[in-house]
RNA sequence: GGAGAGGUUCCCGAGUGGUCAAAGGGAACAGACUGUAAAUCUGUCGGCGAAGCCUUCGGAGGUUCAAAUCCUCCCCUCUCCA
């Protein structure tokens, strides 16, 4: 690959490299010294599922190793103890240090879905702020202005608003700046929420007298929902631990509108391509209930491999086009005639009875394609039947 | 420390003694229509084998036949003053 191609492969579905002199500076520096760029990535150890929202700059971290670079994922086991605030409007709380030993854990082998493991360093904040007195504290505190944190949209919006804004949560940035300066890094990657807390390393480590890394800024990937940031709170999310089956069905439920941005952020497709999915939808010839499946395609066969996607698709025609059942469902064996009701809430289907009830007030419970709708009624199988509530719900009911 | 405003079901938000499992909206779920798209219409949206009962309105007590609503104490948030 030449130094035009790499750079060319770098910037794309990216939105902002600041400055970008400086990422084609220190290219050409680690060429011609063959000293590998340390790329930094912070996670916060919060929750236990990634997303594919996390992983655009991951990807990004990736395509940095495939050129011999190193990436330095720093787990923020502190900062886990603030809580992002950004895009927020509301604290978080604190999470206990055994849970975030365990998030930490999950969420790594996660991410080494994607990443290279020859290529990567893990780092926790506690290597460098476990040894921190107050006065080195005070010293990073000193560093920064209220001033500046109030030009912060999440920041100023939160006190503007009269919500609650905790003096901890102005150390987030400050933490994560120093991150930069213990592991030296040369680039941070992270979605574009991330910019003010980025930019705060460059300022932290040009105070210590380091060279300023580069960021480089992915945007954010929208959710399933079409409308909002893809998050787990909102459930709007595809996670890396979905099964194929899942992620297939959640990329074909996205909006059409959100399509192209699918395309560009969660597929590694090349922007030729994107072009012509582009000109496909402008076009109108195509439908794009055929364009979706072939993102939803691209989106298991990044995690799960090609294979996964074409049974992944498959299964969704047999299931949603043909109506008929899935090959693999859960299972609840029964011993003789069981209540309906029962049946849905044991078999994970329903969430309670009433539930339960309210689905079959509903319409929406069938049995081997057959509308139940009697709350009261006993099942009772010869062999075994397929329970099923609303479109994606199943489950095989066997008697022992 | 002083003065004031608040904390309601997933979220926003109404509710100031019974008719309140709590208006309205959002989200979500289900039905119709479809392409697990959008838009639209309809319905559901605490638990219990459904009868009535139980749990819920920051927390703990209290008044009352009856409390989200009144009283006491406590916790938390915001605003202004210092």
């Amino acid at each position: 690959m030449t130094f035009e191609e790499k750079l060319k492969l770098l910037e794309s579905g990216v939105e902002e490299i600041i400055p970008r002199a400086d990422l084609v500076a220190k290219l050409k520096s680690a060429d011609k010294t063959g000293k590998p760029l340390r790329v930094k990535y912070g996670i916060d150890p919060t929750g236990h599922e990634v997303h594919i929202g996390h992983l655009v700059p991951i990807r990004k971290m990736r395509q940095f190793q495939d050129m011999g670079h190193t990436g330095v994922i720093i787990i923020g086991d502190f900062t886990a103890q603030i809580g992002d605030p950004t895009g927020r409007d509301e604290s978080r709380p604190p999470l206990t240090a055994e849970l975030v030993k365990q998030n930490a854990a999950n969420y790594m082998e996660q991410l080494y879905r994607v990443l290279d493991p020859e290529r990567t360093e893990v780092h926790w904040q506690i290597e460098w702020f476990g040894g921190m007195t107050m006065s080195d504290v005070l010293k990073l505190l000193g560093k920064f202005t209220l001033a500046q944190f109030l030009a912060h949209d999440t920041f100023r919006k939160r006190y503007e608003n009269g919500l609650p804004l905790g003096m901890h949560e102005l150390m987030y940035p400050i933490l994560m700046a120093y991150d930069s300066v213990a592991v030296e890094a040369d680039i941070e990657l992270g979605a574009t929420e991330q910019k003010f807390n980025i930019l705060c390393g460059r300022d932290m480590q040009r105070y210590f007298d380091m060279p300023e890394q580069v960021a480089i800024l992915s945007p954010i990937l929208i959710g399933t929902d079409g409308k909002q940031k893809m998050s787990k709170s909102l459930n709007n999310y595809i996670a890396v631990l979905d099964t194929p089956a899942d992620k297939y069905g959640k990329a074909m439920s996205i909006p059409d509108a959100s399509i192209v941005n699918f395309f560009q952020y969660a597929t590694t497709l090349p922007p030729s391509e994107i072009d012509m999915v582009k000109r496909e939808l402008k076009g109108g010839e195509v439908n794009p209930k055929h364009i979706k499946m072939r993102l939803a395609r691209e989106i298991v066969a990044l995690y799960d491999g090609a294979e996964a996607a074409k049974e992944a698709e498959a299964a969704f025609e047999k299931v949603f086009a043909r109506g008929d059942v899935p090959d693999d469902m859960p299972v609840l064996e029964v011993e003789g005639p069981v209540w309906v009701v029962k049946a849905l809430t044991e078999g994970g289907l329903c969430k309670s009875n009433g539930e339960a009830r309210r689905m079959m007030k509903q319409d929406a419970v069938k049995l081997d394609d057959v509308k139940l709708t009697d709350a009261d009624a006993e099942l009772d199988i010869t062999g075994e039947a397929v329970l099923k509530v609303g479109k994606r719900r199943f489950l095989r009911l066997v008697r022992k």
